[in-house]
DNA sequence: CGTTAAGCTTGAA
DNA sequence: TTCAAGCTTAACG
């Protein structure tokens, strides 16, 4: 988890701690990361542990104005329930943008705070994660569960 | 069931 | 500014 002044600005998943660490030194460049304790780990991890609860942190998502919106929208999915890229490109005005509202999730930068892997094909099927289908999945099952 | 074209944004060249 | 490519999808052969 990565925090700026404003708030959650990362969240990553990956196997290995040396590469994980790595690709964040790579996404932020001009930032000094520090390892850290932290409550806010700790408030990411119960949200994965209990999704119903929800996540009450501050995020600092950034991005340009299409991704901002397709997040927006994309974080309004309920949790346990899943939306069609066809579904979050009505939603935010812009019918024919499917395909660009499934590269705008993938590259979006806050994983389960930003509940991109809510978002499914039209017919149900686990198309693409960022971070692995299968992590899609095992969230998707944990939130069906609560 | 494999292809194909439509459609929109992005990052790199 | 041009271009290829993406977590798509509906239509066709």
């Amino acid at each position: 988890v990565v925090t700026s002044g404003r708030g959650v600005c990362a969240i990553s998943i990956g196997d290995d701690r040396e590469t994980l660490i790595r690709d964040l030194h790579d996404q932020f460049p001009r930032t000094e990361l520090v390892e850290g304790d932290g409550a806010v780990g700790a408030t990411v991890a119960a949200f994965v542990d209990d999704p119903a609860r929800g996540l009450a942190l501050p995020l600092d998502a950034q991005g340009t104005a299409f991704q901002q919106r397709v997040w927006r929208a994309v974080r309004e999915i309920p949790v346990g329930a899943t939306a069609s890229y066809t579904d979050v490109a009505d939603r935010i005005g812009a019918p024919h943008a499917v395909r660009a509202v499934a590269r705008a999730c993938a590259s979006n930068a806050l994983a389960v705070a930003i509940p991109c892997h809510r978002v499914v094909a039209r017919d149900g099927a686990l198309t693409g994660y960022r971070w692995g289908v299968a992590r899609k999945r095992a969230l998707l099952d944990r939130e069906a569960g609560a």
